[in-house]
RNA sequence: UCCCCGGUAGCUCAACAGGUAGAGCGGUGGGCUGUUAACCCAUAGGCUGCUGGUUCGAGUCCAGCCCGGGGAGCCA
């Protein structure tokens, strides 16, 4: 008997095959039985009939619980009645194992008994539609870079020294020495990039910040590029030219996803070069006349000020050239305003919030000592990254993507939880 | 750390102005030959988060505590 999964099943119709898999749900009628198997691959719509089977596998209705897995043997056909397009006429059925009391019901359930259950709840629909979104979406990311020449370079995960100094890291021991989780492969990448001219980075970033917002997650995945000889306008392009790279791969690969998340795609569809770009300086003077008329030029933006610049357009809204003190060390001043840096953030529309943020580099030996110098950042750490600045420095430029923010926006997904398979929430780490 | 909201059946929620605790789903038993979170009939299931207070009477009002949620800060 040929052994199919339900992803392929338009290639069997007609054919008499045999699908492995669990029950999600099941109706009856009486006399009719109708069976909706999951594989992992697809959901299809299996009919059991009195008339047509033996009542000994008509009557194991009565014993299949939902999740209980079973093979199923029958013929293919279409069929507009089936929510799935296809059906499967039944002429036996095996259990494999016999579920008893699987907590997921068909009706809808609050995060707090959900999220114990992580486990379970991957196999419900919704989140099978988001992790394949997910998975297409790394796929898109890593194409990207590959079909540009970039070349992937790992940065560690345990790092001698916070990166950035601002966000609390997760400490732990390495050996005798104190070590922290990485909160960013940025500053490798800008080593890398001087030997690969094109580099990124892919991989798990960890903040031990106390942040409890549908936005956060402690672990997550940030995607890094850097080039050698790139400026600030070449990485907002790139980062233009990335995301619509993306928005694309997932419009034409997971239409059915999409549908099942209930995803207005019309709203992907308008994602269209060019973003929208302003500088810092715009979107204060926009805030001033939208709602924030004291917001202070000089402060870095909150969460309800990006929401109100994000929302203002249908696209991504790139903003540029933040104030200096506001920002982090290793950002190059703007040579026409001292003020402010060659930086950028990518804010995602519909409020989903900063998507990607990045800057041009300092690449000046003396501009960059005495920055940390005056930020008081242990400089003996942080030789052999100066070193970079030492030995034929170049204007270097790079950002971050974070992926499950980016899920979660092309999804449409309410909470970042669930953009990722096992979310390490504040103080929660089980399963 | 601060602010706001919540905790009632296994799950999701209701219970007006303080007056005997309710529904849907799930479970169990029965029915139905095209169901779409199927439906119909019957049935079991409760220390209303905990402690104390006000009251003839508290799920409801008050105080304290515990737990959960999402917002601020911080960021992707």
């Amino acid at each position: 008997m040929m052994e199919i999964d339900i992803g392929e099943v338009s290639k069997y119709v007609g054919k008499i095959v045999t699908i492995k898999g669990w029950l999600y749900n099941k109706r009856s009628s009486g006399k009719i039985h109708f069976l909706i198997i999951r594989d992992g691959t697809g959901y299809i719509q299996a009919i059991v009939e009195k008339k047509y089977v033996r009542a000994e596998i008509f009557d194991l209705y009565d014993e299949l619980t939902l999740e209980s897995s079973i093979e199923v043997t029958g013929k293919i056909r279409e069929d507009k009645r089936s929510p799935f397009g296809y059906e499967m006429d039944v002429e036996s059925i095996k259990i494999v194992h016999k579920t008893l009391d699987y907590p997921i019901s068909k009706k809808e359930h609050g995060v707090g008994f959900l999220l114990p259950i992580r486990h379970l709840w991957l196999r419900s629909k919704k989140q099978w539609a988001l992790m394949r979104l997910r998975h297409t979406v790394i796929k898109a990311i890593r194409d990207f870079f590959d079909s540009r020449g970039f070349i992937l370079i790992d940065a560690p995960i345990l790092t001698p020294s916070a990166c950035e100094g601002t966000t609390t890291l997760f400490e732990t021991e390495y050996f005798d020495e104190k070590a922290y989780l990485s909160q960013s492969g940025q500053l490798y990448m800008e080593a890398a990039c001087m030997a690969f001219k094109k580099v990124y980075c892919f991989g798990p970033t960890f903040r031990a910040e106390k942040s409890k917002t549908r936005r956060h997650l402690m672990e997550f995945w940030m995607i890094e590029p850097e080039i050698a000889f790139a400026n600030l306008d070449d990485i907002m392009e790139l980062s233009e030219d990335f995301i619509l790279y993306i928005i694309e791969r997932v419009l034409e690969q997971r239409r059915e996803e999409l549908k099942i998340l209930e995803r207005d795609i019309s709203r992907l569809e308008s994602v269209k070069k060019p973003f929208h770009r302003v500088s810092y300086t715009e979107a204060v003077n926009f805030l001033h006349k939208n709602g924030f008329k004291d917001f202070p030029w000089g402060e870095d933006f909150g969460t309800p000020h990006e929401t109100k610049i994000s929302e203002a357009y249908e696209k991504p809204v790139i903003v540029h050239r933040y104030p200096k003190e506001a920002k982090a060390f290793y950002m190059k001043e703007d040579p026409d305003n001292p003020d402010v840096v060659l930086c950028m953030d990518m804010l995602a529309p519909e409020g989903y919030g900063e998507i990607i943020g990045g800057s041009q580099r300092e690449d000046d030996y003396d501009k960059l000592l005495k920055r940390m110098k005056k930020l008081n950042m242990p400089v003996d750490d942080y030789k052999w990254y100066l070193d970079l600045r030492k030995y034929g420095s170049v204007p270097h430029s790079g950002f971050g993507l974070g992926l499950e923010r980016t899920v979660q926006w092309i999804a449409g997904v309410h909470h970042i939880r669930e953009t990722i398979p096992f979310p390490r929430l504040l103080e929660k780490m089980y399963p």
